[in-house]
Order: C-alpha cells, then sequence, then structure tokens
DNA sequence: TCTATATTTCGATAGTTATCGAATTATTGG
DNA sequence: CCAATAATTCGATAACTATCGAAATATAGA
C-alpha cells in the first residue's frame, strides 16, 4: 500500500454514496449485493449507483462477479486492511501502537470465509 | 463519529500533500510542527499549504496552536481513532473484529502526553 | 515605530467530480 | 429470435477543489 493507492482508496470512500454502499458490503460479507440491490437501499438511480460502484473498484475497494443478469458486489477486506495498516503504520514515530486493525468476512452467513 | 464527519475526514486525507503533512504530524507527535516547516518539507507553496492545514482542521484531523510567530499543528490521535472505528465498526456483520486499531501519541519525545 | 518573519486570506483560473436520463450491452427463458 | 430484466456507458451540465502569487494580518525584537 503506497500513497497513491491510500489516496484512491480514500477519495472513493469520501463520498455519501460509496461510503453507504461500501459500509453495506462490509456487512453483507461474501454472499455480496447485487448493484441493483444497493441503489434500491440507497435510493440512487442505477446509472449514478454504477459510477459510483465503478470508483469503488478502480480503488480495489470491491470485487465483483457475475451471477446470471446481476452483478454481485462485494468488500475487499484485504484491501480495507491495507488501508487502515497505511494509515497507522507511521502511528508514534514509527513504533507500531496497533498491530491488527484487521478485519476479515465470514460471521453473516457463518460459512467458510474465502 | 457519524457519516458526514467521516466524508469530511475520508475527503481531507485524499489528496497528496495532506496526506502527507497528516503523516509528518502523526511521527511528530505533540511537539507537532510549524507550517512553514510542513510547506518546506513537501515542497508546496505556504499559501497552499496553508489552504491544506485548514481543510484538515476543518476535518478535526489536526488541531493548532501558536508559539511566538509560528503556528504548530499536531495530529488530533481521538479523530483519527475515531475514523478507524467508523469504517470498522459495521465490518462482518455488527460483530466487531478488531476492537483496538487504536493510537495514542506520545513515543517521539517520550513526554508526558496531553 | 520600523523591519523582518510567519502565516493566512483573497482572487482568478484550471481541473476534477457528481448527477441522471437515454441509449447500449449482456443474460435468461419461452 | 424476441421480450424482459440487469447493469453499464455516454453525454451534457452543474458544482466543487487545487493552485499559487499578491496582499493582508500577527508577532517579535531593536
Amino acid at each position: 500500500m503506497n500513497a497513491e493507492i491510500t489516496i484512491r482508496a480514500l477519495a472513493a470512500l469520501a463520498q455519501e454514496h460509496r461510503l453507504a454502499a461500501f459500509r453495506l458490503l462490509v456487512q453483507a460479507g461474501d454472499a455480496g449485493l447485487a448493484a441493483g440491490a444497493i441503489a434500491d437501499s440507497l435510493g440512487v438511480p442505477a446509472s449514478s449507483m454504477s459510477f459510483h460502484l465503478a470508483q469503488l473498484g478502480h480503488a480495489g475497494l470491491v470485487n465483483q462477479r457475475r451471477e446470471s443478469r446481476s452483478i454481485i458486489y462485494t468488500a475487499d477486506y484485504a484491501a480495507m486492511n491495507g488501508l487502515m495498516g497505511y494509515l497507522t503504520e507511521n502511528c508514534c514515530a514509527g513504533v507500531p501502537c496497533t498491530e491488527d486493525a484487521g478485519c476479515s468476512p465470514a460471521a453473516t452467513t457463518e460459512r467458510n470465509a474465502a
């Protein structure tokens, strides 16, 4: 994780609808959510949501997979952990004051995490 | 920490010079750094840096104090911790998978933290 | 008070980002 | 192949953000 990637991730999250969408996906776990479901849930037009999901994808914060007619988005926990790490790695003059600011999927469906 | 404040903090950090400045301040600890020192260090004109520092201040990520002719900026660790908390609090369907994503000052100068 | 130093505010300009309807592409079932 | 569903791309517009020199403000010392 370098400055450029970090900035892209921060910029991606620094927007009302994208932050809300990302949080929905973080909660959804591996199951993820379809683009349309996210748009409906947030009351945002499909084309606008598509634009925002593309930004999150470009920042590496979400992944997508096709499932029949739907595109299912999932949060990329590794990317989120990398972001957290970058923001804390120089914390307190290089002395790491937190080793795990981590997060892994599972939970929701209790299935075996990737 | 709510969505609006989080977005302001994320937006503040999502900029090359501001992210760099914030990281310098995180490393500097309580001692902080003067506006001019940051500008010099990053090779950014004083007026531009002032604009960026104001953004960080408005987002609550840094504090400032006057010391003679200089304005000393310091990182606000509480705000940073709040940001981290907001980004992880809904992680894995509400099950907290990390309790301390925290960071406290001290370290650099080893003096008693405020 | 005058001068030097440190920083911020102002103002103009260029670049980037968000918005959303309409058109387009992809998939499925009959 | 046709109709229905799901999502993306396109295009125009409005709003916001970064930039930096010049001018203004604040502090300190002689």
